[in-house]
DNA sequence: GGTAAAATCACCCAAAAGTATGACTAAAAA
DNA sequence: TTTTTAGTCATACTTTTGGGTGATTTTACC
């Protein structure tokens, strides 16, 4: 019962723990600066700023999931209603064919653009080894080597534009 | 409607919570550690929680513009696609006014087939550091870094197909 | 509630790619 | 004839990529 509401809430409570430690640094902080009245402002524009971020950071990692899925669905949504509605549709059959995933059909999208790892990491959220693996799945589903023939390949089967 | 937004930011609310609750625990040690300036604490709570709410809105705000330019982006490039196959004249004046030789040309397509370099020098029977060479120069001319990017700018160039 | 697939991340290692610099040769341009 | 340019190659170094393995966590489905 209670390790399951700690395993499920484990991030609310990490959450909850940095926050505290958060707090509580600042507190410490405010015994330093308390002295000088002009810090204060400095102090408070630092908080304003830090939970700015955190607000920024808590967004991106709530909302990611949902965004990105609906792009993927809409951009085959609107390139099936844009052209050939023949073509595109071996797109979806292909993918499943080859057992591709939104998120490596995703990624690999990224790789045809150009992107090192790295950055599709960034552009993603997630960390340089969650794309390694990504891509190396990808490898193996469309039985290629590098990043090169991956492209090569998904553009000639028409999984990417 | 407002079901809706329950539970779409479930998760928001849940965090709000847990930091009212650590805000509130702290005020709770706070009592306990030092006397000290209540209001001033309930203060920078407040702004605390208005600006994790800002960079929350914030975040929302900014996100969700990009990826409707990512879909358009996508669009234009598929319709451009579709629509202009018969254009392959510019190819050389482009490819004088980047200054890239025969050579270099000719490991950029090679390049382009998803080749690795050791594959491309056995091809053109030259060394892999002859090859390297060529690449670094395709890419300083093209302005990439990578010959992911190579490719995909020379395939938007119109220099190779 | 249990299971399976998908997604995430880490660590290690090896191979490939890329950077920088310098050198040599042959052919074309001045 | 001298200079320039394209092509060739090497050495040393850094970064990126890819392979293999194993683990945890979400998500979806039965």
């Amino acid at each position: 019962m209670i390790s399951g509401l700690l395993t499920k809430y484990k991030h609310v409570i990490i959450y909850g723990f940095s926050l505290a430690i958060l707090l509580f640094l600042m507190h410490w902080l405010q015994l330093r600066l308390i002295v000088f009245n002009h810090a204060l402002e400095i102090y408070i524009g630092a908080i304003a700023l830090i939970f700015t971020a955190l607000g920024i950071w808590l967004a991106l990692k709530l909302t990611k999931p949902k965004v990105q899925v609906q792009i993927i669905e809409q951009i085959i949504e609107k390139t099936n209603a844009a052209e050939a509605p023949e073509i595109f549709k071996a797109n979806e059959s292909i993918l499943t064919e080859l057992g591709i995933s939104k998120r490596e059909l995703e990624v690999l999208q990224l790789m045809a653009t150009g992107l090192s790892n790295q950055e599709i990491a960034l552009k993603l959220f997630v960390s340089l080894n969650t794309i390694k693996t990504h891509t190396s799945k990808v490898f193996e589903k469309l039985d290629v080597k590098r990043r090169t023939q991956a492209i090569e390949k998904a553009k000639r089967l028409n999984i990417i534009p």
